[in-house]
DNA sequence: CTGAAAGCGCTTACAG
DNA sequence: CTGAAAGCGCTTACAG
């Protein structure tokens, strides 16, 4: 049984005292061992023991100015981060990097504006070197407020904000084009889009490259925005479509969950897939192959993704510049019998 | 206006000079705002403004001692980690409770060597105020070190260490010794054990739990203890099981995975479950649901195990003091087609 | 190789 | 209500 406030913790004085010798070269043994004569090195060593002397992080990030330790920044719910196996890799890859160089990764989920207030106030207050950013929204406050420190910053999907940010992606826009052409080139003509929710950058680079892929046949009246990423809200999404009476005959939806409610739409108005209609998903999420039939989408490399954010912000605490450039990371189509020939 | 040296971030001494005011009222200002007179506050927040101030958090540690930060630490692989419902779900629960508290959680994952002394040197260091740590393993490292510190911690699962530490825990031997007695009780006689790898709290306590519930039918040749909590560790453990020749008709397998690989290896030996052996397992993952037949486990409470730490945590560092005793979250038996009547 | 001193950026009695 | 001063626990030129 402890209590809050027990005995007081051993300093550098308190070693520098049992050892006979200063604090200063007490803390010079601590860092350089080199300057420090080997008598010294005993006495400070046994006085280290005796004394039970771990050294104050916060002393000497105050004034080493640095904490070596790396903030991972999840803008989302626990249950839909710890669901999305995209973002996990991501997590575990960047934890990976930043270890090996010695950096400790602090994960931390933001599940209300509390939170987010906490978190800035923590980031930019230099609690941590470097903050990567994952999930954040377009207009995200809490990107913005850490785009305007001086504390560098990586994000995952770049945000649109008033100022830049360095990021990291998957090619959402040339997933979403290619997939789309896939669809187009099979012989379909009358595509729909379910597109992600509004406030997320990834929603709008995927719409951007369906728009983009369908040029001049793009038809707003095919297209729809989800509430959410969830089944539900591509059930919702893809039930208004058919409501909307427009002849469909492919479906891209913007995420795997998304493609999964849109099936279960698509199958209680009593048509097939893809006979009927054929569904294109995105992210490669266990949903793709666990729904009948499996999806066919884009998969993703989030552990490159990751690696990535990590070693940019690794490469700038080492001392090079963090251009503002937003890395794309190649992902590939995955075919399977959503999108089969209706032969 | 704006700052005179952009490199230079801002400090309260900067904000003390172009509010024409001295830096200990703007730091009285920036804390209890009761205190300083409405001019003082407004010149202040107008030279926080211009000079684009943020509070340094490492120097106000410094001298409060306290960061409001609590660490989550995870002695686990990410892959596991993320892929375990239940360590999942106990983050997420301490992460709310936290954060209603105003307190930050850094989840922080250990996959080194390195990583683990890293951590623990940030921890006994003050960079955060406590620590809540999970799936430690038997005689930790980590766990001892931060249990000899002045830092207070809270284990889930409380490993067998030279100095206690608090704890709480899901009932891992009243949960195993209830679904063997289910077995018992159902007329199985020749009952095996799959333990969980040696070295993890869990899997000790519940090997207790079967021991306990055998009694004097208790006999080792029928006992055996997985090399991982994995699958393939279940199936090549029911494989040795079965070679050593001894009759079984039921197998209480530390955890849903180790079931899984048992079935595989029952059923590879042309034998079927349940009719002639039934499987339990523990944990209640997605597993249990997921295999053919269905699975009788044990399902914990992993969002109460995860809100108790943070509470606890969080009483104590409000001045309570926070006693060595281990809390048992008690779970249920969730019957399923494993353990169905041989009729 | 080592000590005295300054300073990292804040908070907080202590006077006034 | 406010300023001067001390101090949180460390690191690091600067002399010697």
């Amino acid at each position: 049984m402890t209590t809050p406030n027990p005995k007081r913790r051993a300093t550098v004085h308190d070693v520098a005292r049992v050892a006979g010798i200063s604090h200063a070269t007490v803390s010079r043994y601590l860092n350089k061992r080199a300057y420090v004569s080997q008598a010294s090195a005993e006495a400070i060593e046994a006085a280290i023991r005796s004394v039970n002397y771990t050294p104050n992080r916060t002393a000497r990030s105050l004034v080493t100015q640095s904490t070596r330790a790396v903030a991972f920044v999840v803008r989302e719910y626990s249950e839909f981060f710890f669901a999305d196996s995209n973002l996990s890799a991501m997590a575990a890859a960047a934890n990976k990097t930043l270890s090996a160089e010695g950096y400790q990764m602090l994960l931390v989920i933001i599940e209300s504006d509390e939170a987010a207030e906490r978190i800035v106030d923590l980031i930019i207050g230099g609690f941590v070197d470097g903050a990567l950013l994952v999930a954040m929204r377009d207009d995200d406050p809490v990107a913005e407020a850490i785009a305007r420190s001086t504390i560098p910053a990586i994000t995952a999907s770049a945000p649109e904000l008033p100022v830049g940010l360095p990021s990291v992606d998957t090619d959402n826009a040339g997933g979403s084009r290619a997939i789309t052409r896939l669809l187009a080139d099979s012989g379909r003509t009358r595509l729909a889009e379910i597109a992600g929710p509004a406030p997320m950058p990834a929603a709008r680079l995927r719409h951007g490259g369906f728009v983009d892929a369908r040029g001049a046949a793009y038809d707003p009246r095919l297209s729809i925005a989800a509430a959410e990423w969830s089944v539900e809200a591509g059930t919702a999404a893809m039930r208004e479509l058919l409501e909307r009476g427009e002849p469909i005959d492919g479906v891209v939806a913007a995420s795997d969950a998304l493609a999964a409610g849109a099936i279960d739409a698509i199958h209680a108005a009593g048509l097939t897939v893809p006979a009927d209609i054929a569904v294109v998903g995105f992210d490669d999420s266990p949903w793709a192959t666990r729904i009948r039939p499996t999806l066919t989408t884009v998969r993703q490399d989030p552990g490159a993704t990751g690696r990535r954010m990590a070693e940019r912000m690794m490469a700038h605490l080492g001392g090079e510049a963090l251009d503002d450039v937003a890395e794309v990371i190649p992902n590939v189509i995955v075919e399977r019998e959503s999108t089969a020939p209706s032969s």
